[in-house]
This record gives C-alpha cells, structure tokens and sequence, in this order.
DNA sequence: CCACGGAAGAAACTTGCCGTATCTAATGGT
DNA sequence: ACCATTAGATACGGCAAGTTTCTTCCGTGG
C-alpha cells in the first residue's frame, strides 16, 4: 500500500471531493448522505469540504454540476412519435430515481438553504430542453406531420415536467409502459391539439369533422 | 390561568396534536419541523407523541389527513374553460407552498420510511380528482362544446400533477397568470387533441403501438 | 536551498433533533 | 375507593451538521 500520497491541492482536491459526493449520492441516495461519508471516500476530512461549500445542499448541487450535461442534439428518427419516445427515455434515464431523490430532498430543505433551492429552480427552469422539443416538433411539421406549430414555454419544457413527476411519485425508474403513456396520452394528444388551435381560432373547439 | 389543566386524553389528545403539528407545518415548514416543537405547541410531551406514531413522517401524514378534504363537487360554470379554471385554482390553493414542502419532505425521507412514503404514493394518486375532470369533460360534451372523449387515467390526473409541479418548482403560491397558462397552454389543448384522436385516426401519426 | 505562509488533514467539540426509557401522577372505570 | 391506564416530565444515547483547534505538508519567493 502506497502509504504517503501526495497531498492532494486546488483543481485536484475538488474533483476528487465531486466526484467523492456523486458517488456517495448513487450509493445511500440523498437522505443517507452524509459529509463524512463523503470525506471518507474522497480521502479529506471535514474542514477541507466546509472550506468550499457551505452546506449538504451545496455540495450536493455542486456534485450534480460537475456531472456531464445531458445530450442536447434532437433524436431524428423521421417520425415524430419515435422521436417524443427517445426523447422522454433520454430524459427519464437522466432523471432517475436517484436524481429525483436528490432534486426533492435539495427542494426539502429550501427553507433552511433557499440559495441553493433558487440555483436548482433555475437549473430546471431554464431547461435548454425546451429547444430540443421544439426542433423536433419543427422537423415533423417540415415532414408534414403536423402542421407548422409554435411551443408555449410550457408546452416546451412540458416532457421534462411530465417525466420528473412520474420518478418522484414512483420512486423508481420509469417503465418503458409508463414513458409509452406519457407519449401516446399526452403529448402528442396536445400537439395535436395545439395544432388545431392555428386553424381554429376561437377557445371554441374543434367542430366534430 | 396557567392552573392545573385538566388532563386530555383519546380523541381530544390526538386532535390537539394534530391540530399542533398542523399549525406547525404551517408557521415553520417541514424542514423545521421538530417533534418537540409539536409537543410543546399541543402541551403535551414526546412520548405522548410516539406512543400513537412512530416517526416524524407518520405525524405529518396524519396531520395532512386530518385536514378536511377537498371538495370533491365538480364546477360547473356552463363553459368548459372556465370549468377548468375554477378547478386548477381550486387545486392550487390546496397545494401551495406547504402543502408541497410537506410532499417533497416526505418524498425525501423514502428510504428511512418507505412505508409512509408509499401512502402519500396512494394518496396522490388515487385521485379521486380525475373523477372531477371527467366530469367536466363529460358535461361540456353534452352541450356539445368537444366531441365525446375518454380521458385516461394519466389524462385526468393530469391537472394535479401540473399544479403540484408548478408549486413543487416556483416555491410560492401559484398565480394567476400560470393557472391561466396551464389551462391555455397545456390542458385544454390536450382536450381537443384528445378528441381529434377519436374522429380522425391518427393525423398522420403513426397509431399507438 | 531555505523559510514562510497558506492550505490539507486529523480530531475533538457543540448543537440540535430523533427516538427511547424511566418515573410520577392524574384519570376514568368498576 | 381502588386499580389499570396513560398523560406528561425528564433524562439519556446516538447520529450527523457544522466549527474549532492544532499539526503537517508543500509550493513559492527570496
């Protein structure tokens, strides 16, 4: 055993703390998580992590940080439901359970941390997704799928939405039945609809025919 | 007046405590939420507590439950839109900010209490809110408002997953303008998506595999 | 090459809260 | 009036957050 390693400093050190952290949460999830186990594992001790982040939160948020970003290319599979069901699994492995427990338990203690609760609100909101969805959508009016059809915000961050209360709720990762639900019930029911809503003005709705 | 208090006990004791821990969740959120702090509220002590629930989850459960439950009559405003107004803002104040603290706490501590995380599970999705929105629907289907259309059970809980992922994100209560928002944007385009699908087999979409 | 300052790392400590155990005294039932 | 319950007070053990103190390393400037 290679009694004397170097002390690790700056850069080092953090990545080594991060990665430490992630790993901690894949194991124990976030509410066994603990700063000592953490320290543990990274090989530091306590102080070494307070110096850097001020609380669980902020580590927990930093290590999620330090992860690789989602994708953000559009899948293209030349048909639009296809499309929606790759996107909706993408989405889904990326929020899996342990990434949900990690997101409720950092919104769970908003009241004790509400900086670190404002960044991950953020994190979320500003979902780069959104253009993902709206490519897609576009390439499938260009097919001639559907009509030509402009996304709300809402409705464009709306995939992301829909899965991530699905993992909350049941805890676990998300069925592919379940991802097949999301799809073929809802949303491409509401692209369908807000389709429609162009040719059809008013709140009235569609005459049968 | 600090005079030797009668006593309470039975159903009086556990109606105080609820009361308490209610009163509680309210003033200082979940995160804070001490069993002490509860029994100080209600004058009482921990082990009067614990000998009815064994942990913190539990109380705060049962708390919620002994809330008076929602009003289960459907609106019924003569127009759809409106309906669905009147039922997002009706969710909507029984979801805010603590109510879904509450959720979101509970939801974190799944793994130290699977149990009590599982009845929230049922609780949330036993929704006998669907019921509601078909209601609805099925009403501004005989005035002829959209064709006749059958909601699935995602379909029709649809709305309270939106409200409680809205208020779960923005931290506050809902306003106004996001009640219109999800109304406008997402669910009653949804709606007349939904009811094409019945007419129109598949718009060019390929069918549900 | 050496000294110095800043940061790493170890360990002990404080605090806050959970959940339990022990004791006492009030209360309702008979 | 007595007795079984159980409310209520107090105290304890345990864990983890976050802090403090002190020692030890190591990169850098002289």
């Amino acid at each position: 055993m290679p009694e004397t390693r170097t002390r690790r400093r700056g850069t080092a050190l953090e990545q080594a703390i991060l990665d430490a952290a992630w790993a901690e949460l894949r194991d124990v999830g976030y509410a066994r998580f603990t700063i000592d186990s953490v320290a543990a594992r990274a090989r530091t001790s306590k102080p070494v992590i307070y110096r850097r982040w001020s609380n669980r939160a902020e580590l927990v948020f930093a290590a999620w940080g330090n992860q690789a970003p989602a994708e953000h290319l559009p899948p293209d599979t030349g048909a639009l439901r296809t499309d929606l069901l790759v996107l909706f699994t993408r989405i889904a492995r990326r929020a899996d359970a342990m990434m949900n427990e990690m997101i409720v338990g950092v919104m769970s203690e908003a009241f004790r941390h509400p900086e670190v609760a404002d960044l991950l609100r953020d994190r979320l909101l500003s979902a780069p997704v959104a253009d993902v969805v709206r490519t897609i959508v576009d390439r499938a009016a260009e097919r001639g799928e559907i009509p030509p059809t402009t996304l709300s915000p809402r409705a464009g961050r709306l995939p992301f939405d829909l899965v991530r209360n699905d993992a909350v709720l049941s805890g676990g990762p998300m069925t592919n039945d379940a991802i097949v639900e999301l799809v073929d019930d809802v949303y491409l029911p509401l692209l369908r609809g807000l389709a429609l809503t162009r040719d059809d003005e008013g709140h009235g709705l569609p005459p049968a025919g």
